[in-house]
DNA sequence: CGACAACATCACAATTTGCTTATATAACGA
DNA sequence: TCGTTATATAAGCAAATTGTGATGTTGTCG
């Protein structure tokens, strides 16, 4: 499954954003889902199951409890999907933006020199 | 439908990628991705339909062509929810980034190189 | 040992999605 | 006007997704 699919539940984002946050046991993950979505526990379960098989969170055991963490890989590469267009809402900044994500570590010396906020 | 259930097809993605270099007939927009994903025209067109009723693109109408346009704005919102993930892979260069999104204002000498007008 | 807690999995129903074939609509050109 | 081209819509079907209630499976603890 494409991380895209796994993005396009509303209730797989939510999770994801909680573990943002940090390493969070299924427990407090579904509590916190559960009562927003009105779902069960079995279906927070499976949610975590396919957020874990798309390799975009990772289980650590610990007694009875399931600690579960975020993988970033796959954001990455959604990341990387969308590198194409967003010259089309930075127009003035994608070539410079380009060669920052390559490494080349800024000769700045006068960035931003009105101070303006987007 | 959100823009991630949107992108969460594969010939979809491909659409947006074909659109990415500007506007294009419908049918050559098929012709590509019927050859590729080996499907018929009216699943064609259905995920064009599904891309304009999504706000991912706009249909000008010429005769009997209909040229789609990417609409960037969805993608933009994709963008902005993977950006506090975005510290995971790129984390000393984040500072930067931000600085850049706020103005850095690169001495870009190549803008429309086609002169198209959008 | 026995009961409870934390989670996962099972079995099944309801939707949703995506494809195909067939058909409609509209502009063009002879 | 008629046939053709470009594209959309409709009808129907198969597969995938998501939810629920019931039931496992392990640890933990008195």
């Amino acid at each position: 499954m494409h991380a895209f699919d796994i993005l396009g539940d509303p209730v797989r984002r939510r999770l994801l954003e909680l573990l943002a946050d940090g390493e969070q046991a299924a427990g407090d993950l579904g509590s916190v889902v559960q009562q927003e979505f009105g779902i069960s526990q079995p279906a927070v379960s499976r949610h975590l199951r396919v957020l874990r098989e798309g390799g975009l969170a990772t289980v650590r055991v610990d007694g009875t409890r399931r600690h579960y963490a975020l993988e970033p890989a796959p954001l990455r590469e959604v990341d990387a999907w969308l590198a194409p267009y967003r010259h089309f809402w930075e127009q003035r900044l994608d070539a410079l933006g380009t060669e920052l994500a390559r490494g080349a570590r800024a000769r700045r010396q006068d960035t931003n020199p009105k101070g303006e906020t987007p």
